[in-house]
DNA sequence: AGACTAACCTGAAAGC
DNA sequence: TGCTTTCAGGTTAGTC
């Protein structure tokens, strides 16, 4: 599910229920991959502080404490952070019956997979659940900086197209890969950086380097479209939850390329093509993209 | 510094 | 039916 879009509308979806209320206790699973800070440190620190703000940072939410200390968060390939009471179908189905939060008659029923349950004062409980474990959880001291976070590149709706060029040119690698180099551009994912190289008409495997800076204008002008499309059509979905798996957002309707190997261009009608590039699926048409 | 690989996990779907 | 293989929207540590 998430890169920037999903990130995006889970910022928006989820901040009502944690920007401005008060941690009562948190609930995690056992030490894991998915736990930078070890469980029981965030049990010990986190409960009686506010949040005061939620932001995102590429694909990273980034949550901000009233005693100046923060919360790093990233959804991994599976995370899901949804408020109870969401609905949710396959998640009720799954799980549902009596909601933990006071006076919800159906909530979501924690499972082996939930590793962060929010208990808030007056608001619903929030859970973050996440099956592969690829998500991760960091609590910041006051002051302290991210390492994770320092090393992103400018986020992918604000990035100027000359400093891309310039990172660009100092990249060997093909265009597809340096698009999902988090350093050099923070926020594409495999899905949306084949959708813009299909609308720019540029190859993935075309060098990064080779680019002329107007290719360049051209990618991100194309990423940032189909970024914002995405939020879009993610911020209309139904209800309030994020859907956890991608395929079932509103965004897959417009995929032109991502997933669809074999099937007949949208523009030229020949079949999409399959190839993998940085260990990443990578999907293209080789007439519309040179 | 940059390029490349393997590794971290689980579960759904396809293949036999 | 049941066992095996493949694949998945991400990142990082280690090696050259």
């Amino acid at each position: 599910m998430p890169e920037l879009p999903e990130v995006e509308v889970t910022r928006r979806r989820i901040a009502p229920f944690l920007v401005g209320k008060r941690l009562v206790e948190l609930k995690t699973t056992a030490p894991s991959y998915f736990f930078v800070t070890p469980p029981d440190e965030l049990r010990k620190r986190l409960p009686g502080l506010c949040f005061t703000a939620l932001e995102r940072k590429g694909k990273y939410l980034l949550a901000t404490l009233s005693d100046e200390s923060h919360l790093l968060l990233h959804l991994g390939m599976t995370g899901q952070l949804f408020a109870d009471g969401a609905s949710n179908p396959r998640l009720l189905r799954k799980t549902g019956r009596a909601a933990l939060t006071p006076g919800l008659e159906v909530g979501f029923r924690p499972d082996a997979h939930t590793h962060l349950e929010f208990h808030m004062d007056s608001a619903p409980v929030v859970f973050f659940r996440d099956t592969r474990k690829f998500g991760k959880v960091e609590w910041l001291a006051p002051g302290a900086v991210s390492k994770r976070l320092s090393k992103l590149g400018p986020d992918a709706l604000e990035a100027e197209p000359e400093g891309v060029h310039a990172s660009f040119r100092r990249r060997s690698v093909a265009v597809k890969t340096a698009l999902l180099d988090q350093s050099v551009l923070s926020g594409a994912g495999n899905i949306y950086a084949d959708e813009c190289l299909f609308l720019a008409g540029v190859r993935p495997n075309r060098s990064a380097n080779r680019l002329t800076l107007q290719q360049t204008r051209r990618i991100l002008a194309e990423l940032r479209r189909v970024l914002e499309r995405s939020i879009e059509t993610g911020g209309s979905s139904i209800s309030d939850y994020v859907a956890p798996d991608g395929l079932d957002g509103g965004y897959q309707d417009e995929r032109r390329v991502y997933a669809r190997a074999g099937e007949p261009c949208l523009v030229c009608g020949s079949a999409i093509k399959r190839v993998v590039l940085g260990q990443r699926s990578t999907h293209y048409c080789s007439v519309c993209q040179k």
